[in-house]
DNA sequence: GCATTGATTAGCCAAAATGCTAAATGAAGC
DNA sequence: GCTTCATTTAGCATTTTGGCTAATCAATGC
C-alpha cells in the first residue's frame, strides 16, 4: 500500500468511525464473529435501510468485509483495516518533540 | 472518568479526527511541540477563520490544549485525550471470537 | 411462475459540517 | 485613548450526512 492509498485509508476509515452508530455495528460484528445484515439491522434502533447505510460505509471502508450467503449477506470485521488508525495514532507516541522547535 | 463521560470523550474525539484538515493539524502541531494559532493558519490552505474554527472543534474533543501567551495563542497537543482512542481500537484486539457464537 | 423473505437501491427532506467574508475582541505600543 | 496586531465570533451559502418510506432485486419455496 503506497502513501497515498494509505492516506486514503486512513480517511475513510476516520470518516466511517466518526458516526457512533457505526463504531457500535464494528464492535457487535467483532464480538459476535461475524452477523447477518438483518441479525444487526434488528439490533439497531435506526430503520433497516439506513443500517444497511451505515454497513456500506463501513464496507467501502475496509472495515466490514461481506459475502452472501444463500438470501442473508454475512458480515464480518476486516481487522486490517483498524492497523491503519492505529499507525496513525501511534505517530503520536513516536517523535517526542524536543521541547522547542520554534 | 466513568463510563459515559468515556463514551462523550469517544465521540468527540472521533468526530474531531473525522476531518482531514484536523488530523493535519493535530500532527504539525505534534511535530512542532506547539504552535501559536497564527502559526498554524499560515501553514493551511483555509481561510484564518476556517482553521480556528477546526482548532476550536480539536479543543473542545480535548485534543489541543491552549493558553494565551501576550497576544498570541498557543495550541499543544493533549495526548492523553488520544488514548480513549488507542482503548477503543484495543478492544478489537482482545476478545478474539470463537469462530462461531452464531 | 408467483409469493415470500432478506436485503439493497432510489429518492426525499432535515440537520450538521465546512467554507467564506465581515465584524468584533483583546492585548500591546505609542 | 487610538492604532495595530493576533485571533475569534457572527452570519451566511453550499455541501455532506443521516434519517425516513417506497420501490426494487435476488434467492428460495411452493
Amino acid at each position: 500500500m503506497d502513501a497515498k492509498a494509505k492516506l486514503e485509508a486512513l480517511d475513510s476509515v476516520c470518516s466511517a468511525i466518526a458516526h457512533p452508530a457505526r463504531r457500535q455495528i464494528l464492535l457487535t460484528v467483532h464480538m459476535r464473529g461475524s452477523m447477518t445484515a438483518g441479525d444487526i439491522a434488528g439490533r439497531f434502533a435506526h430503520a433497516w435501510p439506513t443500517t444497511s447505510r451505515h454497513l456500506r460505509v463501513l464496507e467501502h471502508a475496509g472495515l466490514l468485509v461481506q459475502h452472501r450467503e444463500g438470501r442473508q449477506r454475512v458480515y464480518e470485521v476486516d481487522h486490517a483495516r483498524l492497523g491503519v488508525l492505529g499507525e496513525w495514532i501511534a505517530w503520536f507516541s513516536r517523535d517526542p518533540p524536543p521541547t522547542g522547535v520554534e
